[in-house]
DNA sequence: TGCCCGATTAACT
DNA sequence: GTTAATCGGGCAA
């Protein structure tokens, strides 16, 4: 059976933290499926909610790891993020995607009904299909109702540009499980030699 | 205070 | 391809 995975594991730097993650297993309520898409935020990142310095918002980033953060996108959706790092280092990983595995049925009729590629493929749609919003900022990772356990084959991991953000487009701080169909959208093909 | 923009999504043309 | 939904943060005045 997979390694559950505690705070300790998040207390290191987002870049070792996120390949990691792929494939591993996210479960808030029983219901879920393994990540098989993040972006990595540092506070030194201008893209990052952390850069500017705590807000009311934020705060939870700048506490210890292992907790979520969780916020309001586009006045809409929520979004699900891992605080990672030393304590005060203010950054995290965003969770952009899930291959649904646990709680289909539930997942299903709250996201309406999608196919399930469309369930859990996008920050919006998995927090919807986990029923994850504000309410859980601030909760423990490894703590119910959430649980996270260690991805148990291996994993092809891809990496590419961030999606969304016009400040520090350029950096390569998203991850994803190469060739999986739940991604939000697909990974840029390797540059040709 | 007011205005603009954003780590998005679904429903349009 | 475009657009509306809708709210917190940042910055100008």
């Amino acid at each position: 059976m997979a390694r559950r995975l505690t705070r300790g594991f998040f207390g290191r730097s987002v870049h070792e933290v996120a390949p990691e993650l792929i494939g591993a297993t996210l479960l808030f309520n029983g219901v879920g499926g393994r990540i098989v898409e993040l972006e990595a935020y540092h506070h030194t990142d201008p893209a990052a909610h952390s850069y500017r310095g705590p807000t009311e918002r934020n705060a939870i980033m700048f506490g210890p790891a292992g907790y979520a953060y969780v916020y309001r996108s586009y006045g809409i959706h929520w979004c699900l993020n891992f605080v990672c790092e030393p304590k005060g280092s203010a950054s995290a990983v965003l969770i952009r995607a899930l291959e649904p595995t646990v709680g289909l049925a539930v997942m299903r009729r709250r996201r309406g009904a999608p196919g399930d590629r469309l369930l859990c493929s996008g920050p919006g749609r998995l927090c919807q299909a986990l029923g994850i919003t504000h309410r859980q900022n601030g909760f423990a990772l490894d703590e119910p109702p959430f649980e996270l356990l260690a991805r148990t084959g291996d994993v092809e991991v891809a990496t590419g540009p961030r999606i969304g953000i016009t400040k520090a487009a350029e950096l390569p701080w998203r991850y994803g499980e190469k060739g999986s169909r739940f991604l939000s959208k697909p990974f840029p093909l390797p540059a040709k030699l």
